[in-house]
DNA sequence: AGTTAATCGGATAATTTTATCCGATATCTA
DNA sequence: TAGATATCGGATAAAATTATCCGATTAACT
């Protein structure tokens, strides 16, 4: 799989923060993880990780909850959320697992994978939340289902 | 990660079975451990399910082993490694994780990704073990560090 | 036929990932 | 200032993945 679980809710998570702060305004733990369809708990740790990495941020208290800014809506991107949560072991990691693979020293599958990698890495930091929200405004697109 | 652990061995185990076919014969479970650098018990249960689904061939008893036809050399992909151990998520599952994400029903990042797995598939579909093991009869690339 | 050396296959253990629980902390409202 | 309601953060539990163990089975060799 590409995306851990975690990371799945993370990226969900984010886009319905920066789609609802777009529109209405901070939005609850407990809407969200309804709206994404995401065990409440397990997506309060995740937010809680977006937060520390200033991807979205947060408010305690009653009327609190999760927000994000115009700024980050524009200048967060997919690569950004995956670092946080899954790290950078799709870049780092040889896809066969070994220790010691490059350019100088391939592992067997290694140009085959050079080019899928490099396109996918170079969407991955294309792709801001913004372009995520667009389908969901226009009733295209889902988070739920 | 784009593989789980259990199927970069099958990968390399794979490559090294039909690298050794054709120039050794057969080659032992102990054997194939050490030289994918491989725990020895893991690799026979993925070697196992490999042969159930005809990729590998085994013979038990004293000289026994594995081995690989040489038809089979050229006809499976990694594809054929992949849907063995990791089973067929990656081109069934939505990204997102969502129940429902088609053309006419995506998820918000269901362009993005399309054609970075389209061009993921075909490369799997086209790869077969003869082409991986080239490099490694040039010692260009390795198996094991 | 008996011994030895190999894979097979089912049970179990360790680790990682996913998920939950709950007291601490912050802050809005009355 | 007290009470209510939200996130924070550390501990714990459940599930999945990774890994091991060991007796059963198979087959070569003496």
């Amino acid at each position: 799989m590409l995306l851990s679980k975690a990371c799945e809710h993370a990226v969900r998570a984010t886009i319905y923060i920066g789609q609802q702060s777009s529109t209405e305004g901070r939005v609850s733990l407990k809407e969200i993880a309804m709206e994404i369809d995401a065990p409440e708990a397990f997506t309060a740790k995740i937010l809680q990780q977006l937060v520390k990495k200033e991807i979205i941020s947060s408010i305690q208290g009653p009327k609190g909850g999760f927000t994000m800014y115009k700024k980050s809506i524009r200048q967060i991107k997919l690569i950004d959320i995956i670092h946080t949560i899954d790290g950078n072991a799709f870049e780092t990691k040889c896809v066969l697992g070994l220790k010691l693979c490059s350019e100088l020293s391939p592992c067997p599958v290694h140009d085959q994978f050079k080019h899928i990698k490099k396109d996918y890495l170079n969407m991955l930091q294309k792709t801001n939340i913004q372009k995520m929200i667009l389908g969901l405004e226009d009733g295209v697109s889902c988070l739920k289902i």
